[in-house]
DNA sequence: GAAAAAATGGGTAACGTTACCCACACCTGG
DNA sequence: CCAGGTGTGGGTAACGTTACCCATTTTTTC
């Protein structure tokens, strides 16, 4: 019940004297460790309730392990990473594990920093979601920390990847749109930011399949992409851009359901109705898209899931050490609701 | 240009023998202690170059500062809290401060542990954004670690506030509706959830103010609060019990945006139009309220000034230990969009 | 020109914990 | 009864850094 605040720290010395026992001991009770009778065992449990002690966290960093998780963001606004984030706390709920976030930011170098930061504090495991950094730096950091990617396609053999399987739900979306007659698909891209591995960044995969989708439906002519952000404010913009063409799109896949309400705003400000005049379909079944006054056609990807998945990918690594790396792959499905419809002129 | 991974780690001892100094000549060059002439500072920064040398975090932390501010967060889906994560950020961008966030959660012993996590590992401040815990327990942690409080309405000697002028805005938000000719305002409020100082949480400001100003318009027998949580699904399900009152409200005041999003889908879902059957605002002017489609009339305060500020009074209290504490209040404003109208029968 | 002050550099003992070893005492089996 | 195990406990040297002190040299002041 020892009080926080001023005064000496209570340390494993303290304990050891308060149970006369030594600090050996008090080291092998608070790691389990072998070599301990029970009697000594409880002896020192209660000492240290009696005491309030807890262990000195930077002195156990360094010599062994910080029982905490790194998780890089690229930035918190985006509503599917909470998503990831609860699978991922979910799965750490009953170990002892506790888990750090850090921002990333939108270039490599803020996001540089925020990994070093998670590296200098010595945390026993990182996950990166939808890191900007190239490969060969993830690999610089795998290589001295166990470290789960989630969200680009890669297999690497120093950390385990956790994506969506991008190419199967932007081919839905598309298709979607397609088989309901619209010959005119612009599609809300996410411009290139790292200096890394473009080509299997998940928005450049949605991107890409994107374009061969319409190809594959005689449709090459009429590919149009804005690559503006992943945010309200990029969809907004890059709405209107594509609105500007003429003639218009009659339907837009947007890679992400931030992107497409900024899309919403951006058709309500060019006085056009959904899903009358544009169509309009998103990516990651956020929360807000299944609201009934937005119904957002989407591709949902189980957030949590995914987070569940990483978390336990890495707590394995953590502890065993495993030898090979793994690669899980969720499979996306399309939710249609009501943003989507035939075109009006089939023309 | 170290490599990371394997292999021992470079020290100060390494750089010191490389640069033919002390290891106290490095440590104060590290530190920009007293007592280094230029000559030396160069060497050593050569030497540190050299070999890719990165002071171990673990080690500085058991003597001294972790340049290391910790951010608790209830939790990451609310956007607001990326605005003022933003501020902090940005204040913190010129220093050499890193934060780190937590998740405290939806009860006050998942935040406890958050709370726990951040003083174990010996963070130089802490920012608690919205916390549950009682006043006791914030002291008691500001008794060890400097901390600003963001949120609650409380004067502490042991920690400074930043917080919005709840009242003005409730005022602002309820009074536009009752000028407007509303009688029938109903208001979403959020459960308390704590188990510490309910009356100066921000949300039972908001709704202690909507009953005063209610009150004292003659309107007390039209109050109606629905008290569920500051999330979409809360708004949701608290507007559904709202609406089915009969005669049913013909304006709501959500306690926030995210409350407010989910009531446009109640309302939705109920065939009622907004505002032309039931007028709604909201609280915090997020990104998402500001779009076209959504307009809704909110209660603006500025998050990023609200982060700004909080960091700029913990770096003062990390370096200075400052005397007094601080009470930060910001202005709202009122933001009137399409989501507020006249009554259509102002009976 | 001597005394005092300032500038510069280094030695070393912590900080709290754990891993590795060693020292017993007690038990087993031949 | 002794050799070898096994179970139980403690001593101690790291881990990498910094704060405090002392020892020089250089500069300033009277």
């Amino acid at each position: 019940m020892g009080g926080a605040g001023r005064g000496r720290r209570v340390t494993i010395a303290d304990v050891a004297s308060h149970a006369q026992v030594s600090t050996t001991a008090v080291s092998k009770v608070l790691r389990n460790a072998y070599g301990v009778s029970t009697a000594m065992r409880e002896r020192v449990r209660a000492a240290i309730d009696e005491l309030g002690y807890r262990p000195h966290h930077a002195a156990r960093a360094m010599r062994g392990r910080t029982f905490t998780i790194g998780v890089l963001l690229p930035h918190i606004n985006n509503p599917f990473f909470a998503e990831i984030l609860d699978g991922l706390m979910e799965q750490l709920g009953g170990t002892d594990y506790q888990a750090i976030i850090v921002q990333g930011g939108r270039d490599d170098t803020s996001e540089r920093r925020a990994i070093d930061a998670l590296v200098d504090r010595q945390v026993d495991g990182i996950l990166m979601v939808v890191p900007l950094s190239s490969k060969a730096r993830l690999e610089e950091v795998a290589a001295g920390t166990p470290t789960v990617v989630l969200g680009p396609h890669e297999r690497s053999a120093l950390y385990d990847s956790v994506h969506g399987d991008d190419e199967a739900g932007a081919e839905l979306a598309v298709g979607h749109l397609i088989a309901l007659g619209h010959r005119r698909v612009a599609h809300l891209g996410q411009q290139d930011l790292g200096h890394g591995r473009p080509a299997t960044m998940l928005h450049a995969i949605r991107e890409r399949t994107y374009r061969r989708v319409m190809a594959e439906h005689g449709l090459a002519d009429e590919i149009a992409v804005a690559a503006t952000a992943y945010t309200e404010e990029g969809g907004r913009r890059g709405a209107h851009e594509l609105l500007a063409r003429d003639p218009r799109p009659t339907a837009i896949f947007a890679g992400a359901d931030l992107a497409a309400f900024g899309a919403l705003a951006a058709l309500h400000e060019a006085g056009l109705s959904v899903p009358a005049d544009v169509s309009l379909a998103g990516y990651d079944n956020t929360r807000a898209a299944g609201l009934a006054h937005l119904a957002l056609t989407t591709v949902d990807q189980d957030g949590t899931l995914m987070g569940r998945t990483a978390a336990r990918l890495l707590l394995e690594r953590v502890a065993g050490g495993r030898a090979s790396s793994v690669r899980f792959s969720v499979t996306p499905s399309l939710v249609v609701r009501r943003s989507t419809g035939p075109p009006q002129d089939a023309a």
